[in-house]
DNA sequence: ATGCCGTGGAAACCACGA
């Protein structure tokens, strides 16, 4: 079983992109985030003919996290990060499929840091942690997986030293990954591939894919009965070298049956 | 050293992203 997640960028923009992957790697399960589309703008028709049943939660402009799956429409368990009402961004989408529960996410971004935003970001993410503190007392499998938007160590960025202040690198973030981890997850791709250079993001300016200037922010984080199951891991790389591309680029894992 | 590019939405610019 493969599960993807893909930052896509504006679901609608990058629609021909999105759907060449889909066709190419054939996920059983897609995470996306950053639809940049309210929720009667989704592609939903697009999505169907590609084989994938959808669940998802829009919002005008920004945000916004859809759930793909080729084996049935997700089982949908909630819309929003549960422990304040008033935040009405849309983030957070969590769904029962072939019984593992999946979370897909988008961390807020948090810049610029110190700051209003920043403060947002480390409010997320503590409910994120509370959330996922409630999921594993559960002793269910589960995968949580998207656009963390933190870098989680040195290895996981081309040049530390010039991303020490910033929202995606700063101690109290990475310290709040490391915390969250903690509680007993996976992170699938350092656990098979401890010590290589991998990253998920590389900025559009300044040549940054061409040289390889990247960070690893996209995530897998996987409950124990998940972590057992866990074959192998990677990131489509190549998709963020296609015309009118994401920022991004894929990130999937497959699983034993 | 830097939103230098890119998206969406509104309005021919702005907010936002990492």
């Amino acid at each position: 079983m493969r599960i993807a997640t893909y930052n896509v960028n504006g679901v609608n923009g990058r629609l021909p992109v999105l759907l060449r992957w889909l066709n190419e790697t054939q996920p059983d399960v897609a995470c996306l985030q950053e639809l940049k589309a309210p929720d009667e703008k989704f592609p939903e028709q697009a999505i169907l003919d590609a084989g994938y049943q959808a669940i998802w939660h829009g919002q005008k402009s920004w945000n916004g996290v859809a759930i793909l799956s080729r084996h049935g429409k997700p089982h949908e368990i909630c819309r929003a990060l549960p422990g304040d009402p008033e935040d009405i961004h849309s983030r957070y989408i969590e769904a029962k499929i072939d019984g593992i529960v999946v979370g897909c996410l988008y961390l807020p971004n948090g810049n610029p840091a110190p700051g209003p935003k920043f403060d947002y970001k480390l409010a997320w993410f503590k409910r994120l942690t509370d959330h996922a503190k409630e999921l594993l007392a559960k002793d269910i499998p589960v995968i949580l997986t998207g656009d963390y938007n933190v870098m989680p160590t040195e290895l996981d960025v081309y040049k530390p030293e010039k991303w020490a202040d910033d929202a995606l690198f700063r101690p109290e973030v990475r310290t709040a990954f490391k915390e969250l981890v903690a509680l007993g997850w996976t992170d699938a791709i350092r656990k098979l591939h401890p010590d290589e250079k991998i990253y998920t993001f590389w900025d559009y300016f300044r040549n940054a894919y061409e040289r390889n200037a990247g960070l690893r922010i996209d995530h897998f984080l996987l409950s124990t009965h998940i972590g057992k199951r866990l074959k192998s891991c990677g990131v489509d790389r190549h998709v963020r070298g296609w015309e009118k591309t994401s920022d991004h680029a894929p990130v999937w894992i497959e699983l034993t049956d």
